[in-house]
RNA sequence: GGGAUGGUGGUUAAGUUGGUUAUAACGCCGGCCUGUCACGCCGGAGGUCGCGGGUUCGAGCCCCGUCCGUCCCGCCA
């Protein structure tokens, strides 16, 4: 039913009476609080905001209104308004108010740290829409606000007034519109796909959701939309992408949350190439439009061994060097004992100008580090110093054959001043090592300093198409359907651990931020996948038969991609972590501190569900 | 599941070898102040030291358990 608006009924028909009588809402704003300059002066706006931070003067009360595109300054005194000034003096931190006054220009007392410092505003009229309680902690204008995130989590509503927290929402929701806009615009279809779906066990553990309508019965969120989309393939969409959530319960981390949302992706009649091109057009888009950064036209490529053996890891952070050597050939009988048992052995030659810190004690640290589990639990750090005369110290150097030294040197592109730093394990944990050892040098010896790139895209190609689980047994490295390489086929029987697939990550700085893979389209090759995965055909009908059956229909060539919105929006603003570019994030425990989630379900609605629950461990809640 | 680390007025932190009345800054409240901009000055209020147990003449501090935050390993694209 229409409901008729109160201040229609209130206004009277004269006009400068409506004027008094009409609220300041009901005016409107003129000006959000961060666009207001010099050459506004002299007009008359009307501004709404919360009370930011208040200086009282006596006399005089400044105040800073904050709304989500910046700061004014207001100013208040008895001359501009009578009763403006008395409000004024009762305002307190995070009131939501509105104001109406003239833009004036601060001339030489300008603030020239705010972009607004230019002007201020004589407030002649001031409406309280609401007063607030003062607040558990500040809302600072920068990260200082000092409050446990605990403390922030908890008013998470008053952390979002944050400025910063802010600019964070402002590029992600930019994130979201250049997206839309550039794959749209690029033909690609948005499509929706369940976010309750059928439960498959395997990869990610599922959250479930039991269903009222099937007793016992149960749906699973959706870890990601991968089975769905291809789907759309088989229905000729051709291209399609979509915004979407996924849900995954494992355990978190800094940039891991049990709600994520990923930039998903499939084409028909796809090549890695492909899949390539819009994506990186993408990447430039958000940089350009979002941060006015322009991109390389093109990312580089590097295979997955490439990038294992060059930096150990397959995300590298390319943007400094101080690339892995290997050298088991070298010091094969190098007479040293550590080196000549090992199945590989490789290193890191810290260049002379940045090996002066490294004193014997830093050294020390280093080999502690290496030898931690979390670092991949090397058994030691062999090293040396190369001296003026080319001579190696240490244990390294003392029983190091001088031909061995020379070839390493060599190898290495060692020279007087360098420090090299070895690990002799298996192959495996000496990667991991030296991956992890690079990473932590580029802090320490502060490696990124003076680098011109900052965004150092790459691609990551030819992955593995197995991996070994504890048990030995070869496991889908990315997931069942995921194409080997045409000319390894014949590897899936005789040599799985050999075959490479089409499947790629975008990689930044270091950072996974999507990956993908062309899929298997030919029954023949999917059935000898799932031979080599040791999947029966009966558990392939069980799990994915829906799939199979759809593929018996003419399915296009296809492959696609998902990129980690949250991690893009992480590493676009600069944020620490990805809690602060999630609204409403879940702790380390997975816990909503504001509402309490997750809580207890009554006896009602469980019995509704035909679930009971086992013994529960009572919880002290202080 | 494991490791590390933290929890002390509203907030952030200090608190020595276990010892008298638990400090400070910010915030809050009151007063003064007409150019502040993290305003300043004066005064004031505000504490179950996460919770439970233990050791002790005595515990913020030591021991055990537990809850919560964060980081990491396992796990997870």
């Amino acid at each position: 039913m229409a409901r008729k608006r109160r201040t229609g009924v209130l206004r009277p028909a004269s006009g400068w009476l409506t004027l008094r009588v009409m609220s300041l809402l009901e005016v409107g704003r003129t000006h959000t609080c961060g666009e207001l300059r010099r050459e506004h002066a002299g007009a008359s706006v009307v501004l709404f905001g919360w009370v930011h931070r208040r200086r009282d003067l006596g006399a005089r009360i400044f105040v800073q209104l904050r709304d989500r595109d910046g700061i004014t300054q207001l100013d208040f005194a008895a001359e501009l308004g009578e009763e403006a000034y008395k409000l004024g003096d009762s305002l307190r931190s995070e009131d939501c108010i509105a104001i109406r006054g003239k833009v004036a220009d601060r001339g030489t007392n300008a603030n020239t740290d705010m972009v607004t410092g230019e002007i201020e505003i004589k407030v002649s009229e001031v409406e309280v829409f609401s007063k607030s309680q003062t607040p558990p902690f500040v809302i600072a204008d920068d990260d200082r606000t000092g409050a446990t995130e605990n403390l922030r989590l908890q008013y998470r509503y008053l952390d979002l007034r944050r400025p910063v927290m802010q600019r964070n929402f402002r590029v992600r929701s930019q994130i979201g519109y250049y997206t839309r806009k550039l794959l749209t615009e690029g033909g690609f279809y948005e499509l929706e796909t369940p976010a309750m779906v059928k439960y498959t066990p395997g990869g990610a553990r599922n959250f479930l959701v039991p269903s009222r309508i099937h007793p016992g019965q149960f749906y699973a969120l959706a870890e990601s939309p991968q089975i769905y989309k291809q789907l759309f393939m088989v229905s000729g969409f051709d291209k399609y992408f979509q915004i979407t959530r996924c849900f995954r319960d494992e355990d978190l981390r800094n940039d891991r949350q049990p709600e994520f949302t990923q930039i998903d992706v499939e084409m028909s009649f796809a090549t890695p190439e492909r899949i390539f091109e819009p994506m990186t057009a993408l990447m430039r888009t958000l940089w350009k439009e979002i941060l006015d950064v322009e991109l390389a036209e093109t990312f580089p490529r590097m295979s997955w061994d490439e990038a294992m053996a060059r930096y150990g890891s397959d995300k590298p952070d390319v943007r400094f060097g101080l690339e892995l050597q290997a050298v088991t050939e070298h010091v094969r009988d190098s007479g040293f004992k550590v080196f000549d048992g090992a199945e590989c052995v490789s290193g890191l030659c810290v260049p002379a100008d940045k090996a002066g810190s490294l004193s014997r004690g830093a050294i020390d640290k280093l080999t502690e580090f290496v030898k931690q589990r979390e670092s991949g639990g090397a058994k030691g750090l062999a090293w040396t110093r190369i001296g003026e005369d080319g001579s190696w110290s240490g244990a390294v150097g003392k029983n190091v054959k001088p031909e061995a030294q020379k070839a390493v040197a060599e190898a290495m592109g060692a020279g007087p001043g360098c420090v090299l730093l070895f690990i002799a394990d298996a192959w495996e944990t000496t990667h991991t090592v030296l991956c992890n050892l690079r990473l932590k040098l580029r802090d320490q010896l502060d490696l990124l300093a003076g680098n011109d790139k900052p965004w150092q895209f790459l691609w990551i190609t030819d992955f593995p198409m197995f991996e070994k689980n504890e048990a030995g047994q070869f496991v889908a490295a990315h997931h069942p359907f995921t194409s080997p390489h045409d000319e390894h086929v014949d590897l899936l029987v005789s040599d799985p651990g050999a075959v490479r697939a089409k499947a790629y990550d975008l990689v930044l700085n270091g950072n996974e931020i999507g990956g993908g893979s062309i899929r298997i389209h030919n029954s023949d090759v999917q059935a000898k996948v799932f031979t080599a995965l040791g999947l029966s055909d009966e558990e392939a009908q069980f799990k994915f038969g829906f799939l199979l059956e759809a593929f018996k229909y003419g399915p296009p060539p296809h492959g696609g991609i998902a990129l980690g919105l949250d991690r893009v929006a992480m590493l676009m603003t600069g944020a620490e972590s990805l809690r602060d570019v999630i609204a409403f994030p879940k702790t380390q425990r997975g816990q909503d501190l504001m509402t309490g989630a997750p809580t207890i379900a009554d006896e009602p609605q469980l019995a509704d569900l035909y679930l009971t629950h086992r013994d529960i461990p009572v919880k002290d809640n202080s």
